[in-house]
DNA sequence: AATGTTGACGCCCTCTGCTGGCCAACA
DNA sequence: ATGTTGGCCAGCAGAGGGCGTCAACATT
């Protein structure tokens, strides 16, 4: 395994001003552990007494709020007993200037002593009779009746690192410190793990290594669930997902992570920052595991996940667990098979079993010789013998006895009008937010500048809006693939701009797709966008200005008057829809493409389904 | 003074699981 | 012609493992 270099002097990450440190192993950001000149509380242990030197969190939490408590207290209790608790006190609450800012040296001191003058003070305590003279650090509070242990303790107050590092501008306080260092550059790593070949520089990393890899010791654990670890600040980064702490705030959004790893992470959707790279495709991804998923899409053998209930095979875990909750999960009620009545305790039991019917159609028309597929279907049809039309359009009022028709009446008719087509579909009553357009409503920013693109953010908004709308006859659709679809076979018009492949690759990028699009959209359209319903009223008002100075009624065009001039639209139409649509008679005589254009009619206004049944026929105008 | 032990900080990695877009088949 | 559905895939966040490094303190 490969040495990493550690890269903390690098931190491209900005955070809020209310976070105070970035490191994510921090419990608690109102714990007032000294803090170094970075703004950062110390590395390494907070002094701690050696009695006190246990693993658990709770013990580190309850020494805190000793710190805390001492806080309240008055300054006059030195005792012996207490000595350790105020040096925490003290070392707690020192800040940059008191524990840095020394002035002379004094002459008894070592080198590595501090360098202000420091009043040892003498204080008598009453012990069985005796009267002991007690030294006191006026840093920390700091009490012993040794005066050789005091001068080693006030070392550690010292700044003074006379140990220099020959590769680097580092020093140290002692030489161990810099052997360790030196051994860093030099790649000398001189404990050997005793079951396998890794080796390492320090001996608390070996032991550390050897609980992860072989022993498995987990001493800190988690009294809440049982999760155990082996180092203590990762039993306070899990004990986070309990207590929902999350102290790193996204300053562009409203994310808040529990540690910094993650919010640097969610920081590239922001930047757009993709580090990680496909070899095969150059596609870019912004997680390593993201690229992962995606080489095993390059594999020849892909990973296969086969259902147990079915012979469906899934790419992803996550993918069949989706398809067990969908298929195979028990309904509360039995399915019933809409041809033949028979109940089913799943979807899937039903789908295979929908199979069987294929081609079949079990609804049977007991007046005429109309099958349906549904008995939904059958029921409308059996409207037009019982002469009801149970659907109301909304819009003008019409009424239908089918559900397509009327369906198709407000796509013809209303479709630039505010009516939308009423749906009970869950699918699209009930589509949740989609993930596309939370990504798009992101705001990106210029990092290095800090500015925020505002057009960028209001085109993106308005592209929003505008989403898979057709700019011809304004229609709207659920996705890409619809309007494409819808463009190219309304409106004779294929452009493929929509290459997800270019997109993702940062070929295209979104605005090229929507600009390209429009502005080809428009310039080709600029002439020809009519609105359809004016024209039809238009042209059939030319068309009977003569006779009656009112134009046809429905039914006067379905019964098919042999006056009237057939309105062109489409290039084809089916023999079966020809004969259907009796009023279109001299559409084959129709030649000049221009007239068509200018009408632009859409094909979906007269084509009707591809079964024999006529159009009118299924209107329910007919009699 | 040298050495050892322990804990903290920081970084990166992987695994996991959910969400939503896209596509093709089907209705 | 269009809506719906299931599978595939990328995006992304939650959680945890592992290790490099440094500092404070204890022991020899």
């Amino acid at each position: 395994m490969a040495t990493r270099t550690s890269t903390r002097s690098t931190k491209a990450v900005k955070f809020v001003d209310s976070v105070e440190s970035d490191d994510d192993e921090v419990l608690d950001k109102s714990s007032s552990l000294p803090i170094t000149t970075e703004g950062k509380k110390p590395r390494g242990r907070p002094p701690k007494s050696r009695r006190s030197q246990t693993n658990d969190d709770d013990e580190w939490d309850a020494r805190n709020e000793q710190i805390d408590d001492d806080d309240d207290d008055n300054d006059d209790g030195n005792t012996s007993d207490h000595g350790r608790d105020v040096t925490k006190k003290i070392l707690a609450n020192r800040t940059i200037d008191s524990v840095y800012d020394f002035g002379e040296t004094p002459r008894k001191w070592s080198k590595a002593t501090p360098q202000r003058n420091s009043t040892i003070s003498k204080t008598s305590v009453s012990d069985s009779g005796k009267s002991m003279e007690k030294l006191m650090c006026s840093y920390c509070n700091y009490t012993t009746t040794k005066k050789y242990l005091l001068q080693r303790h006030l070392k550690s107050h010292s700044t003074e690192r006379p140990h220099k590092c020959a590769y680097c501008d580092r020093s140290f306080k002692t030489t161990i410190q810099l052997t360790n260092h030196v051994n860093t550059h030099l790649g000398v790593k001189p404990f050997q793990c005793k079951f396998c070949s890794f080796s390492f520089t320090t001996s608390g990393e070996l032991i550390r290594h050897v609980r992860y890899k072989h022993t498995l010791e987990k001493p800190h654990r988690c009294e809440e669930c049982g999760y155990a670890t082996v180092e203590l600040s990762k039993l306070r980064r899990h004990i986070r997902t309990h207590t929902g702490e999350k102290p790193y705030a996204c300053p562009h959004c409203s994310y808040c992570s529990p540690d910094t790893f993650k919010l640097k992470r969610h920081l590239r959707v922001h930047t757009g920052e993709r580090p990680y790279q496909c070899t095969i495709c150059n596609f870019r991804f912004t997680q390593s595991n993201s690229l992962k998923a995606h080489m095993l899409t390059h594999q020849a053998e892909k990973p296969s996940f086969p259902c147990s209930y079915c012979p469906s095979v899934m790419a992803r875990k996550s993918d069949l667990r989706y398809h067990v909750s969908k298929q195979h999960s028990r309904q509360s009620e039995p399915l019933a098979c809409n041809k033949c009545d028979e109940d089913f305790p799943d979807k899937y039991t039903l789908r295979m079993h929908g199979k069987t019917h294929k081609g079949q159609t079990i609804h049977s028309c007991t007046h005429c010789e109309f099958s349906a597929n549904t008995s939904q279907q059958l029921d409308d049809h059996m409207n037009k013998h019982r002469g009801t039309r149970p659907f109301q359009c909304s819009e003008c009022g019409l009424m239908f006895a089918a559900r397509a028709d009327l369906r198709a009446h407000v796509t013809r008719t209303h479709r630039n009008a505010s009516t939308t087509i009423i749906t009970n579909s869950p699918a699209i009553n009930n589509r949740r937010p989609q993930r596309r357009v939370a990504s798009l409503q992101h705001r990106y920013i210029d990092v290095s500048s800090g500015i925020e693109d505002d057009e960028q953010q209001q085109h993106q908004q308005q592209q929003h809006d505008d989403d898979y709308r057709c700019s011809i006859c304004q229609r709207q659709f659920t996705s890409a693939r619809l309007l494409d679809r819808h463009t190219y076979v309304v409106h004779e018009q294929k452009h493929d701009l929509y290459d997800e492949r270019d997109y993702q690759t940062n070929e295209i990028n979104d605005d090229d797709i929507h600009d390209y699009a429009d502005d080809e959209l428009e310039e080709k359209n600029e002439n020809k966008i009519i609105n359809k319903h004016e024209n039809i009223i238009e042209r059939m008002d030319e068309d009977y200005d003569d006779e009656e100075d009112l134009a046809p009624n429905v039914e006067d065009i379905i019964e098919g008057d042999e006056d009237i001039e057939q309105i062109p639209t489409i290039k084809s139409v089916s023999s079966a829809n020809k004969k259907q649509i009796g009023y279109i008679r001299k559409f084959d005589e129709q030649e000049d493409l221009s007239d068509k254009r200018k009408l632009n009619i859409d094909r979906s206004s007269f084509k009707s389904n591809d079964d024999e049944k006529p159009d009118f026929d299924v209107f329910g105008f007919d009699g």
